[in-house]
DNA sequence: ATTAAATTGTTAATTTATAAACAAAAAGAT
DNA sequence: ATCTTTTTGTTTATAAATTAACAATTTAAT
């Protein structure tokens, strides 16, 4: 599993932008902390684990800040990635504006459904089949899974031997990966059941 | 947060669902936790946390399991679910089927935008100014966030004012809530930087 | 009937993550 | 120039989560 760390860190950026969308050159740990809802001692620890180094009394350089999270999170490229499924979430994903921004680009999109491929797009839409052939020509490393549950395995299997290596999984299932190859799963129904679990939690209260 | 554990009793249904339409009546720790991708010490764990009690050298009886879980999780009853933003995710929400066999259910979308409210719909949908009147008569207490990042917080406002305890946020900011509203937040942006980070480290390795 | 094997469930140990404490440095005030 | 205040960064302590260990129990075999 993904530390939880770097997810902060990431949320850190997006705020850090967003203070310096506002203006602002400076912000404290405190600040950050009341953001994204953790202690000022948690942003300190992130920041100084991930070696991000403030100034006594002045606080944190959001540019500086920003320019060495971009690194680590290798904002210096582009990030390709391709989609399996063209059904609601696909479709859906096709069309977020969102990815540009963060330096993430959906290069092509797949189905095994030849009914699919017709719509018009954004993006190239392939038959799976073509999945190597596209990965290795735009040297693809990351790949989303939107199929059905019953076929995301086979998503899955084709993802790996075509050479990709972080997965981001919508499907409800827990795909079989070699230990290279890394999968986060998304699942809003799974999301739904926690939140019902903790808010009925709650009202007994 | 929510607790992983719970997390994990959630995945865990899902799998002993699937093996009980593949036929099979009972189920080890040992199964269940590698198609789960933990130790089998660590479902015995999770199971002896919530009581779910299995049988020495016979394991543990799915149905049985299954009918203390759905308790836990309160799928004796069906969840119904609001959603703000009728944009591409929300769309794509509606268009989803796999609710209704997780017992939930979305009863309305809302928008502030008229255009969004015209598309024909599997669901009614409103202006986001009916929100309260809505969650009010249908009695509904979770609520999904999709509109775009400066109107989350808005959003958010008023789905807590109407009485929602519990929000699915797909907007890439943290909101601001009272402690007895719950909020999961769902990035696909901050998951698909995550898997960069990950996957670029493994690379130097 | 005894023994061996398998599996749970609980307790103990370890690791990881979070929170608290505090020293060090910088800025500003007196 | 000295003292006070503020904020970082590291260290220590606490809490949470995971892993390991092992006793208890059941089934099956001899």
């Amino acid at each position: 599993m993904i530390k939880k760390n770097i997810q902060r860190i990431i949320q850190y950026r997006m705020c850090l932008l967003k203070f310096q969308n506002l203006g602002f050159e400076k912000i404290f740990s405190y600040t950050l902390a009341q953001e994204i809802g953790v202690s000022p001692e948690q942003v300190r620890k992130d920041f100084s684990q991930f070696h991000l180094r403030g100034n006594k009394k002045a606080g944190y350089l959001i540019q500086d800040i920003l320019d060495q999270i971009n690194d680590l999170l290798h904002k210096e490229d582009i990030h390709k990635i391709i989609m399996v499924g063209l059904g609601n979430i696909g479709q859906a994903l096709i069309k977020y504006k969102g990815f540009a921004n963060r330096n993430m680009q959906l290069v092509a999109g797949f189905d095994i459904d030849p009914a699919k491929l017709k719509k018009t797009c954004r993006i190239p839409t392939f038959h799976s089949k073509e999945i190597p052939a596209v990965v290795k020509k735009e040297n693809v490393r990351l790949g989303i899974i939107a199929v059905p549950e019953a076929a995301a395995q086979e998503a899955c299997n084709t993802l790996i031997e075509a050479g990709i290596k972080g997965i981001l999984n919508f499907a409800p299932v827990m795909l079989k990966t070699p230990p290279d190859v890394v999968v986060q799963n998304i699942s809003v129904c799974g999301e739904l059941e926690a939140l019902v679990y903790v808010t009925e939690k709650d009202k007994q209260k």
